[in-house]
RNA sequence: CGCGGGGUAGAGCAGUUGGCAGCUCGCCAGGCCCAUAACCUGGAGGCCGUGAGUUCGAAUCUCACCCCCGCAA
């Protein structure tokens, strides 16, 4: 039975429930001690604006894990330098962590990210390899340093991309790898297996995180693209047009486009009774959509209440 | 008290000078047809979110409350 001096220290930062199986499994791992957990501060969150915890924070504390949610990390590099951990993990935290802070603990300080790095830097990675029609991605684990996904890499799995991932299903399932990835590879990592291998920035490319915005639909683009944009926006932001003012979601669209081309972008009409919008290339089939407002609902029983819907311009 | 839309048949929606509760789809029964998600005939199905108030009379006007949703975060 090891005692916890013989246990690896671990300081474990990330707020998003993109890290949340990844921490637990560390938790449930016998060989780790979860000395302290460092997440964002609480936020007002829906339309209530109720101030929420983090995932992580609710884990920790079920946990009897310590938790901190400085403003800046910086705040409590003191603190986190008194711990003398061997090791910090850092999963989705949604802050730049400063060399000052990653070279505290004598193993560094690692990451694990949802692409295959250097493809994909940045934030909204899962939504960028779907939109980009990427066959499959995966999760990476890197050596931190002071640049933004910059590190070299020590381990990395591929996941394919299936044809009806949205951006959420593809995280879930990244985030369910990532538990079992992550225990493993920092064992290994701590026995000295792993050799950090630089990554080639001449393949880097980045995403930015997306805002609320970046969802609307520019039906001037081909409907292939477009049908994977829907996806790629799925579950937040969410593709969407306007109509009468008001804006309309677009939750998810048939996979196949059709080959019309005789109306102008954005004009909806009837195919084989379902509801079919004019793109750019191509048509798109409406599945299921969202009139602000309203409940999302099929593409059917939408017409249903809207005679005046068919035949419009959306955009 | 952040801003705004909404709650009417199983589903989606109409319905305010207050006056018998409607449409499309679905469902049930029957008919037509080689056949059908097509078509024809008939039928069932409503505490109009809840509670008060105004009125001869309220889905409709007034007040309070509950619930759903969009924005914002």
């Amino acid at each position: 039975m090891k005692n916890d001096n013989a246990k690896c220290k671990i300081i474990f930062i990330g707020t998003s429930d993109f890290g949340l199986p990844a921490f637990q499994a560390l938790l449930n791992d016998q060989n780790f001690s979860i000395v302290l957990a460092i997440t964002q501060p609480d936020k007002p969150v829906g339309r209530k604006q109720i101030i929420t915890a983090s995932p992580i924070k609710v884990a920790a504390e079920k946990n009897n894990i310590t938790v901190l949610q400085p403003e800046h990390i910086m705040d409590i590099r003191e603190k986190i330098a008194l711990l003398k951990p061997d090791l910090m993990i850092v999963a989705a935290y949604a802050q730049l962590i400063p060399e000052q802070i990653l070279n505290i603990p004598k193993f560094g300080c690692l990451n694990l990210h949802a692409s295959l790095l250097p493809k994909y830097r940045g934030s909204s990675v899962i939504q960028k390899a779907i939109l980009n029609g990427d066959e499959q991605t995966g999760l990476s684990i890197i050596k931190m340093d002071k640049g933004l996904d910059t590190g070299p890499i020590i381990a990395q799995i591929t996941e394919k991309i299936k044809p009806q991932d949205t951006a959420e299903s593809l995280h879930d399932r990244l985030a369910a790898l990532g538990a079992d990835f992550l225990a493993d590879t920092v064992k290994q990592y701590l026995a000295g297996q792993l050799i950090p291998q630089p990554q080639n920035n001449q393949l880097a490319s980045f995403a930015r995180s997306l805002k609320k915005s970046d969802g609307l639909i520019d039906w001037s683009k081909p409907a292939r693209e477009l049908e994977r944009f829907v996806r790629a926006m799925w579950s937040w932001p969410v593709a969407w047009t306007w109509w009468q003012g008001k804006q309309m979601k677009i939750s998810s669209v048939q996979s196949e486009p059709i080959e019309i081309n005789s109306y102008k972008p954005g004009k909806t009409f009837k195919y084989n009774n379902g509801l079919a919008v004019q793109c750019g290339k191509d048509a798109l089939i409406v599945k299921t959509m969202q009139l602000e407002g309203k409940n999302q609902m099929t593409s059917e029983e939408f017409l249903r209440g809207h005679k005046d819907f068919m035949g419009s311009v959306l955009g």
